[in-house]
RNA sequence: GGACAGGUGGCUGAGCGGUCAAAAGCAGCAGACUGUAAAUCUGCCGGCCCAUGCGGUCUACGGAGGUUCGAAUCCUCCCCUGUCCA
């Protein structure tokens, strides 16, 4: 049994798990970085570790058409290849069928698109997308899958939903397909959920991947401009129509208020850009709320960007300071603070898990919620 | 002393009779960012007023006059800057 559920939350749905991976075990929840090329875009690999991140993300998309996923494999995969032995989920692509839709063209039988580098033509098939993945030898994998927009029709949610639960069935039968024996050890194939915010939607798509059957099941297609009170409604109604002794993963969700809110409503895996992103646009995640560095008002502001943050970057260095490296365009700026934002969201995921086996887990709740103005997060 | 070239909003720099409170870039200020085409993008950026608007008003294109219904744009004088020649 891969997953294992140590501790629930006896007022919410919250949930403390072990998920082993053929590179470690995973304490649950969990927030993993998004490394999209092979990197946390700023952050070496032993800086990650000393943060204490537990698993990276990987994408499919990008890695194959850079370096190219024979590429990765030829120098050992992508564990070794970016020199991170611990483990790795990688994204299946699903979500360029959506970021990239004006590049590509999605069919039945898969996902055809230019390159955004140099506009050559490519096409990924459900089987071409499991194929890349176990190339790269992550320890996850994600079935492909079509992400749609919010705002969408009834009928094209309905559509990418169905053609969702078709592509599973293939990458399924793919994973379990005869094929040459390799140095990595078999990953984890997850399901995703599609659905949109309509309950009706998401409970057949819920049905179709679960009776498929994955080792994990991502709840996909949420957090892509749906109104926040959806989102949640969404994500809890979903994750209680998944099996509870899998690994629920909810795709790109999302800010630190979100992860509690999430958690409570039963998740247990979360990916977002946003600490990284935001990092290197300026936007700091605090204790006392969002801070943007660059603002004029820090200019002569010499206490850290969160003064009960005990990161390296909140030990040594100023507001004023970050905000003169924002100003003048120094790399400096985005690495000191992605060290800062991702410190925040790994520490508010062990204060929620350890509140969780604590059977606190309904305080630290009530805490960041309700509060008005400036919230904890 | 002479010959050219030029003086435009914080800076650089377009405009060369009206549609100009004046292009564009930079700087400045603010905002957005949720499975990363993002160290990106968006908005504001002379003052005041109603703060609804392709609104009203005042001050502005070195200075002072003038021509014109109308001038950053044309004319006169002055001041200043750069390059070259003495």
């Amino acid at each position: 049994m891969e997953f294992e559920v140590i501790a629930r939350d006896p007022t919410t749905r919250a949930r403390a798990g072990l998920l082993r991976t053929a590179h470690g075990t995973i304490e649950t929840p969990v927030f993993m970085p998004v490394g999209t090329a092979g990197t946390v875009k700023g952050m070496a690999q032993d800086e990650l570790e000393r943060l204490g991140v537990q698993i990276l993300l990987g994408n499919t998309y990008h890695l194959y058409l850079r370096p190219g996923h024979e590429v990765v494999r030829a120098l050992g995969g992508l564990h070794r290849f970016m020199s991170w032995p611990h483990p790795i989920l990688t994204d299946s692509g699903g979500f360029q069928v959506m970021s990239l839709k004006e590049l590509g063209r999605v069919t039945e039988d898969g996902f055809a698109f230019r390159s955004h580098l140099d506009g050559s033509s490519h096409f990924f098939s459900p089987e071409k997308a499991l194929e890349i993945q176990l190339a790269l030898g992550a320890d996850i994998i994600m079935c492909l899958d079509e992400c749609v927009e919010y705002p969408a029709s009834h009928e094209t949610t309905h559509r990418a939903m169905k053609l969702t639960s078709r592509w599973a069935r293939r990458c399924q039968n793919a994973f379990f397909a005869p094929r040459p024996p390799t140095p990595d050890p078999q990953p984890l194939l997850f399901g995703i959920v599609q659905g949109g915010i309509d309950r009706a939607l998401r409970r057949e798509s819920a049905e179709e991947i679960t009776e498929i059957g994955f080792e994990g099941y991502a709840i996909g297609g949420l957090a892509v401009g749906e109104p926040k009170a959806e989102m949640y409604e969404v994500a809890e109604s979903t994750a209680q129509l998944l099996p509870a002794d899998r690994p629920r993963y909810l795709m790109g969700v999302g800010t630190p208020e979100d992860l509690v809110e999430c958690v409570a409503r039963g998740i247990d895996m979360f990916d977002c850009v946003m600490p990284t992103r935001n990092a290197r646009n300026a936007c700091a995640f605090t204790s006392q709320g969002r801070v943007v560095v660059r603002n004029a008002r820090y200019a002569r502001d010499e206490t850290p960007l969160d003064p009960k943050c005990s990161c390296s970057t909140c030990r040594r260095y100023s507001k004023g300071y970050l905000r003169h490296l924002f100003v003048a365009r120094e790399m400096l700026a985005g690495i000191l603070t992605t060290h800062h934002n991702l410190h925040f969201y790994l520490d508010t995921m062990r204060r929620i898990r350890q509140a969780i086996v604590a059977g606190q887990f309904s305080k630290l709740l009530a805490s960041a919620g309700g509060g008005a103005g400036e919230t904890p997060f």
